[in-house]
RNA sequence: GGGCCCGUAGCUCAGCUGGUUAGAGCGCACGGCUGAUAACCGUGAGGUCGAUGGUUCGAAUCCAUCCGGGCCCA
């Protein structure tokens, strides 16, 4: 056989070094080492210096374990915002924080220290081994962090474990105590009489117990109405399992709505819920009882006094109460304030006093009466006996239920009111406002997105009790107040204040549990009271949430490149309660305005099927192994095609689909890449003389552009990735570019027609791989090297390229893009007729083809307008036929298909009726055969 | 139990203030191409819009209840 001559070798094919193989676990770590050589986090804020500023300001994760799903997705989308805002010009300085103080250190440190070790080790060696746990930790999670190609001053991040920060404590302390919002009070807590320690909520382990179930009768001083007939003494019964806490009792809490009846038995009349008489009976054993006509509700019975059943003389108040269940016990409550979260709570709604007659280690002071001295579980029998005797008893017996341990010694905790420190909500100095009122102003000066988030952060400040900053505990920042040794009083004033922050900016929170409060005060410092000058530390630490909270002083106002208030807070949707609000409170409370001027809350992240992630359910997804086994990207790309106002799943699935996608987008650029290895931005050609397909081009790249940009400006993530992700599919792939490969390929390589459409494939490149820039932030970068030098406009980082902007004069765009719109619904009817004929055999690829197309007048002179060469080209056959007449009534036009006429054109593929017309290439098409020619 | 929120094809999302046979892409099936090739192109099949009531001439869109799920409280 002849040698055929080698067209391929006349043809301007596809070449790039750009992999179509990402390979991103392998090649991410590279761009991050070049980031890092070329001081990028720097140089993205120089690019903009002096430019306006947008302030992201970082919520301090919690310095413990490694990063999970979520932290990573929170991360991943603060780069976003960072990133988009600098492209647009803004100063975007981002810096990172982490959470180190806090319970949860000190109790991993705890145990791995042992009981043992534990007893021999001082406060001040058990915060530096905290601090220790702690700063590995933020080094384990900044490589974490920083590996997801987050930027931002990783090597200075702040630390709430920092002087400087810690000092910012006392500064917000002081002005809120100087505004009068911060008061002292007793709150119950749990509390190990054993360990003679506070317990919080994650040091409680539940486990079954056997405990006293007795039912009490308290009578009543002030009869109630109903039964102001009856001759017997009349009582209230409640049911309890902590004995002990009777000398505690103030009150009895009823359900307001609830029926009560009087139940006449042994010579009493018993009040209690009537839907639980049957069950008190079967309690108490009685044989014979009778249950009187008279039915009040709780709310008649409010007011009412009762006598204390442990302390004579004492009345005691019936009150209601929401938490009153009537599935157990007699549906009136005992209700000990000192001893019980609900009691606490309703107790300060009614106003009622709070005794609180147990010490430390669990034992009655005076104020239990009779059992003054003993311990509280010795004391339980005791008591029920003494009850009995008294002829208070109801009934008696054990019960079996989940109660309280501590986790240390797995004793059972008491609840027990302790002296704790309190912002005030709705008390503050006069002539200042009150700190709900303020907050609940200053949340409608922000800008909460999703909108709904406004509701849930109004709902919970308008309704949230005095919040306690105080913890017994030794991993944190000290409340910086002082006591009197002699008196007991508080002392705190603007001196000492001052001297606390003079303190703890230069040896940090360490130096109060080192030094003598003599040693920093200032000279003459005494009690306001008494005049006594031996001074106390408070030992008590500020709640984290505080601590974390005042970010908005110890950062913001702290870094020279910072401000507060912040643009944009942007946390998960569970810091409405945490961090949202302590820095809304904190700020408020000392400057009267919100910390932050918008807010962006993301749902969580949850498996496949919407359930919350954990190991027992085995559906745990660790952004590590997709890192180490998809990459970053994916996962940021992850991150960005979610809906995230909603909580955002992610599984293998979704994952894989992601990657799909990822490559779909990876391989139009690189196309993209490959037809432009010889443009030079000198061979633009200018919108006005472009082939019109390629005008159209432009005009719907800037339509992307305008999209993507609106997404990115309502924080639409999602919609900045289905917009990028369509373009690349339905525009690009499938039609213009499909379209472009025979000009591409086959014309001239400098001809007017190749450089038209390389000008527009260049802007597509220039523009698209920023708009991905914020999401892909590894490959948008790995494009921007590859891409010809001329293309990258002296920036060393797409990150530092700016925004794109395509301009198309308006009545042109619109009159294209109505056009094209006819012309794609032909397409759509041609790319049909094709598949039919290509299942019958008529046809094999579409450039066999000539097809006939049959429509209405105005859809074939569209046709007609864009030149029948060009028509067919974009329709990818060899000829199109367009023919006026009925269009069928489902599509708007009929197309038949013939094979095509003339023969193969073999270097374009093209079936050409002018083959050989130039004798110098006899086998080729009389485009390629001037092509050739030329060459 | 309370507050806030969510539930549209296997997956990710559109469906504005209620109005013709609920859309897109992916995936899947089938086919084409072999000059984007561990790519690319085409066609097609997939949804009782969580369920049930109600309002309305008309509801995925409004209301109620229920079921399932999430965050935060209790």
């Amino acid at each position: 056989m002849a040698d055929k001559p080698d067209f391929k070798q006349t043809m301007n094919l596809p070449q790039t070094d750009f992999p179509m193989r990402a390979g991103l676990s392998e090649r991410e770590p590279h761009m991050l080492r070049l980031w890092d050589e070329m001081d990028i986090y720097k140089r993205s804020l120089d690019v903009n210096a002096g430019g306006p500023t947008f302030i992201l300001h970082d919520g301090p994760p919690y310095a413990n374990g490694h990063i999970h799903m979520g932290t990573a997705f929170n991360k991943v989308f603060k780069d976003l915002v960072v990133k988009y805002k600098t492209m647009r010009g803004y100063q975007a300085p981002y810096v990172p924080g982490w959470d180190c103080h806090g319970q949860p250190i000190e109790h991993q440190v705890e145990r791995n220290l042992g009981p043992e070790r534990m007893k021999t080790i001082s406060r001040t060696e058990l915060r530096a081994l905290c601090r220790e746990y702690a700063l590995e930790f933020v080094d384990v999670q900044r490589a974490e962090f920083q590996r997801l190609g987050v930027r931002g001053d990783f090597g200075d991040p702040y630390l709430t474990l920092n002087h400087e920060y810690e000092a910012g404590n006392v500064r917000i302390f002081k002005t809120m105590y100087d505004r009068g919002m911060i008061h002292k009070g007793a709150k119950p807590i749990h509390w190990c009489v054993r360990c003679k320690t506070a317990l919080a909520e994650a040091e409680i382990e539940y486990s079954d117990e056997l405990s006293d179930s007795i039912y009490v009768k308290f009578e009543f001083t002030s009869r109630p109405e109903a039964f102001a007939q009856v001759s017997e003494p009349v009582s209230v019964v409640i049911w309890t399992t902590t004995p002990w806490t009777l000398p505690a009792n103030v009150a009895v809490t009823l359900a307001e709505k609830a029926d009560y009846v009087g139940v006449r038995v042994g010579g009493d009349v018993l009040v209690m819920a009537e839907a639980l008489v049957t069950s008190v009976a079967a309690a108490a054993g009685w044989v014979g009882y009778e249950v009187l006509p008279q039915r009040v509700k709780g709310s008649e019975l409010a007011g009412l006094k009762y006598r204390q059943p442990v302390h004579d003389g004492v009345e005691g108040v019936i009150i209601t109460g929401e938490h009153v269940e009537l599935t157990t016990g007699s549906g009136a409550v005992h209700t000990a304030p000192g001893h019980g979260e609900e009691d606490y709570l309703v107790g300060r709604r009614f106003g009622l006093p709070m005794p609180m007659p147990v010490d430390d280690e669990g034992r009655f002071d005076a104020g239990g009466g009779p059992f003054a001295g003993m311990q509280v579980w010795e004391a339980n029998p005791t008591i029920i006996e003494w009850l009995r005797e008294r002829g208070t008893l109801v009934a008696a017996g054990t019960i079996s239920h989940s109660y309280p341990h501590c986790w240390r010694c797995k004793r059972p905790v008491i609840f027990r009111a302790t002296e704790q420190w309190f912002v005030s909500m709705d008390e503050a100095a006069q002539g200042v406002r009150p700190l709900r009122e303020g907050a609940m102003d200053a949340i409608g000066k922000v800008e909460w997105i999703p909108g709904w988030s406004v509701n849930r952060m109004s709902a919970m400040v308008g309704d949230r009790p005095d919040w306690c900053i105080s913890r017994q505990r030794a991993w944190g920042v000290p409340i910086p107040v002082f006591t009197c040794r002699t008196c007991g009083e508080t002392v705190a004033n603007d001196s000492t204040f001052d001297a606390v922050i003079a303190l703890w900016e230069v040896e940090g929170a360490d130096s109060w549990f080192i030094r003598e409060p003599s040693e920093y005060l200032p000279a003459g410092t005494a009690c306001p009271r008494c005049g006594g000058t031996d001074l106390k530390a408070e030992q008590d630490i500020l709640d984290v949430w505080w601590e974390s909270g005042v970010s908005h002083t110890s950062v913001l106002e702290a870094r020279p490149e910072l401000r507060r208030p912040a643009d944009m807070y942007l946390e998960g949707s569970d810091q409405h309660r945490g961090w949202f609000q302590s820095g809304l409170l904190t700020s408020v409370g000392a400057y009267d305005e919100p910390p932050f001027r918008s807010v962006l809350t993301h749902g969580f992240i949850v498996d496949g099927e919407g359930r919350k992630m954990s190991k027992s359910l085995g559906n745990v997804v660790s952004p590590i192994d997709v890192v180490a086994k998809s990459g970053a990207d994916i996962i940021r790309l992850w991150a960005c095609s979610a809906d995230y106002s909603q909580d955002v799943s992610v599984s293998g699935e979704i994952l894989d689909r992601t990657s799909e996608a990822y490559r779909r987008i990876r391989n139009t650029f690189r196309f993209l890449l490959s037809n432009l290895y010889d443009y030079d931005p000198a061979d633009a050609v200018p919108f006005d003389e472009m082939y019109e397909l390629d005008r159209y081009a432009m005009v719907s790249l800037a339509d992307l552009v305008d999209r993507v940009t609106a997404a990115y400006d309502e924080w639409r993530f999602h919609m900045v990735y289905r917009h990028l992700y369509d373009y690349c599919v339905v525009d690009l792939s499938s039609f213009y570019l499909d379209v472009l490969k025979d000009r591409l390929y086959a014309d001239e390589a400098a001809g007017h027609g190749r450089r038209s459409a390389q000008t527009v494939l260049a802007a597509m490149l220039g523009a698209m791989v920023r708009l991905v820039a914020p999401v892909l932030t590894f490959t948008s970068e790995e494009i921007w090297l590859s891409m010809p030098e001329a293309l990258r406009e002296g920036a060393a980082s797409v990150q530092l390229s700016g925004w794109p902007t395509v301009d198309v004069p308006a009545a042109d765009a619109a009159r294209l893009r109505a056009a094209y719109a006819t012309v794609l619904a032909a397409r759509e009817e041609v790319t049909k007729a094709l598949e039919l004929a290509r299942s019958a055999g008529v046809v094999g690829k579409s450039q066999e083809a000539r097809v006939v197309l049959v429509a209405p007048q105005d859809t074939i002179t569209v046709l007609r307008e864009r030149g029948g060469r060009e028509l067919a080209d974009m329709f990818i056959v060899s000829e199109v036929v367009l023919v006026v007449g009925e269009a069928p009534a489902s599509a708007p036009a009929a197309v038949t298909v013939e094979p095509a006429a003339g023969s193969k054109c073999p270097r374009c593929w093209n079936h050409r009726t002018d083959i050989g017309a130039d004798a110098a290439c006899p086998d080729l098409c009389g485009r390629c055969a001037r092509v050739v020619s030329a060459l």
